[in-house]
DNA sequence: AATAAACCCTGAAGTGACTACAGGGTCAAG
DNA sequence: CTTGACCCTGTAGTCACTTCAGGGTTTATT
């Protein structure tokens, strides 16, 4: 399978593939006659993967980690799940601060009522 | 004043305010003869509402629609209103998309139950 | 068979919103 | 008189990509 049809397949850009084999994050693929990048099914699993786990929020290093942990035999699911509480902590925390944003824009807006943006009551609540 | 007391004053670090001057989001500070920058009460206002507006989680360019607004003699509350409703929107899709995947991890998390990791369910659900 | 469109390659630079660092100058206190 | 806290400039680093320049290859159409 070529780089286009793989970035189709997975919804994503070709050039978030190229990046992902650049930093380390995918395997690096066979090459073709012409140089063109030749993808297996399994690293058509990987890269799902991996973009299920930046779908969830994860960081690249945060995924490193979960590759590093399953390439390592003695490790054991208690570092899957610390990991994943951490980032439920800190997924938590900006949902928070989201709700918060949310609260004190929808009482800002509608406050403004066609007038001049001298007495916006927007603007002045802003600058207050 | 000067740029360290300005920081504290609003919370902020020394450097997020050059920031903010060279990117041309706070006005230009007079210099001490010293070369020290020297803040006026009016530039620390601008300061706290450009902060307000980054903690509510508009961009610097929102934000620089938001002063380009304000300097235009013409312009109505109209427009203010309708960048905040736009923000509103893709803060509330945000939102949803932090609850999903919130939904998602802590059905993952606490189903691995310190096995080995061939079997752990959390790998074998996200390679699915 | 020629050409146009669609695909592939590399390497470098740009994005947003800062943060950190190198390498200096200034100033008040002990 | 020197130590430490503050200030300066300019550059590079961060994350997770995206865009661009400047090519080569393959496939479809004319």
């Amino acid at each position: 399978m070529r780089i286009g049809e793989l970035a189709s397949e997975c919804g994503c850009s070709v050039e978030t593939i190229r990046y992902y084999e650049k930093i380390g994050l995918l395997s690096v693929p066979e090459r073709a006659e012409n140089g063109y990048r030749t993808y297996t099914d399994n690293q058509l699993k990987w890269l799902q993967f991996i973009l299920r786990c930046r779908r969830i929020g994860l960081s690249q290093d945060e995924i490193r980690q979960l590759v590093n942990i399953d390439t390592k035999a003695s490790s054991k699911c208690d570092e899957v799940n610390e990991l994943l509480a951490e980032h439920l902590t800190s997924l938590r925390h900006k949902l928070d601060d989201l709700k918060q944003m949310e609260i004190s824009i929808s009482r800002l807006k509608g406050k403004c009522k066609n007038g001049t943006l001298g007495d916006c009551p927007v603007i002045v609540e802003l600058m207050k």
